[in-house]
DNA sequence: TACGATAGACGCAACGTTGCGTCCAGACAA
DNA sequence: TTGTCTGGACGCAACGTTGCGTCTATCGTA
């Protein structure tokens, strides 16, 4: 979503169409969704729309994606792999805080937040969508935040009554706040994670 | 479990005659969309869908609903209201986690928990399916959930790090897990209730 | 008490609009 | 030649609206 180029507007001149996937194209694609999402809602995210934003061709688009709903998928792994990494180094307490700190930033702050809220709330009307967020996204990522509070529990860092269950109930707590509109302070992350962890963090 | 104000109460500007909106056009309504949509799912629940289904003409739906929003929030109402009424007697630890465990049966399994989900998905599709969500439901039903805490607090009962943001955190962690599809037992309400609550339930 | 007039509620059917997903023709690069 | 891109037309489904005819509860009048 940070780059506001389309591939009608990149270039008075078109040269990008040959037999090779046009990179341009797809990029265009994956922005214009982003921000038409982040502007106007879920609501005004239709197809056509992201062909008119994108300068691209309605057919262009169903040519690589099945659906609107992977074309956020895509940005949504695309952008939180960069923008909300889990961290991998000593397993702490202030770590599994700070991550948490910043998926609360992340969910409420950063457009590719929105874009996993709407992918959450579309699950609940399409299974299709369902089975693919689960698949794609929340399935590997709740595995390694798994795998980080489990190496914290190991290293005694933390030991939350819920075990590694924790970061279920971490994480949607916060989903829940997003999806109805509330702030999410730090305030109420770190009294979040003192009560679930089971830890100092000082 | 009546109590609604469309027409008949709301104003006798006019000295009535005809005939009076017809009460079992109405229940069929509001039973067709609940049915569909524990049958089918969001994606199969459209106004023709639930005019069919209720053997009731389309204009009779739009005469009465602003939009299929508007049904699934009145049938929400009225069985929420009836099957997931909030403790008011004596506050106690134990009172608020068999709250906790009955919302989280409802959230999973009940018909009426399925109208929730949908409609707080719903409500990131579309700001004014949010505000109406706010106002009839949630706002209210959050209230009442917060004075119960408050008074358990008063009491002595528990004593949250939270305080009555300790609401938000059950409920959350409990529809989040709902929203992706995750059972919630009765293990996991307790282990939540005693981490979040601060008190020992016995 | 009886009866006709009236105001709505309802069913049925058709309308124009919107978004979907598909298909095709033509242009162009590798 | 092959594969991609654009631009536009297409059929489909659901939307929300409208007009028309029927039915019925209530009111005014005799």
């Amino acid at each position: 979503m940070v780059s506001r180029m389309s591939v009608a507007n990149s270039q008075p001149r078109r040269t990008r169409s040959g037999s090779r996937r046009d990179e341009a194209a797809r990029l265009a694609v994956l922005h214009a969704a982003d921000d038409l999402l982040a502007e106007h809602g879920f609501g005004a995210l239709t197809v056509e729309a992201i062909a008119r934003r994108a300068g691209v061709a309605k057919q262009t688009i169903y040519r690589w994606w099945p659906s609107k709903v992977e074309i956020l998928l895509d940005t949504l792994i695309e952008d939180s792999g960069k923008r909300l990494p889990i961290p991998t180094d000593k397993p702490t307490a202030e770590g599994i805080r700070g991550y948490m700190r910043a998926f609360a930033r992340f969910v409420t702050r950063d457009p590719a937040g929105k874009v996993l809220l709407a992918l959450i709330a579309e699950a609940q009307h399409d299974p299709a969508t369902a089975k693919l967020l689960h698949e794609r996204h929340l399935g590997p990522r709740r595995e390694q935040e798994r795998d980080m509070l489990a190496r914290a529990i190991d290293a005694g860092a933390i030991s939350p009554g819920l075990g590694a269950d924790a970061i279920d109930a971490l994480v949607g707590a916060i989903v829940y706040r997003a999806l109805t509109g509330s702030s999410v302070p730090y305030r109420l992350v770190d009294a979040l994670c003192d009560d679930l962890l089971g830890a100092r963090t000082g």
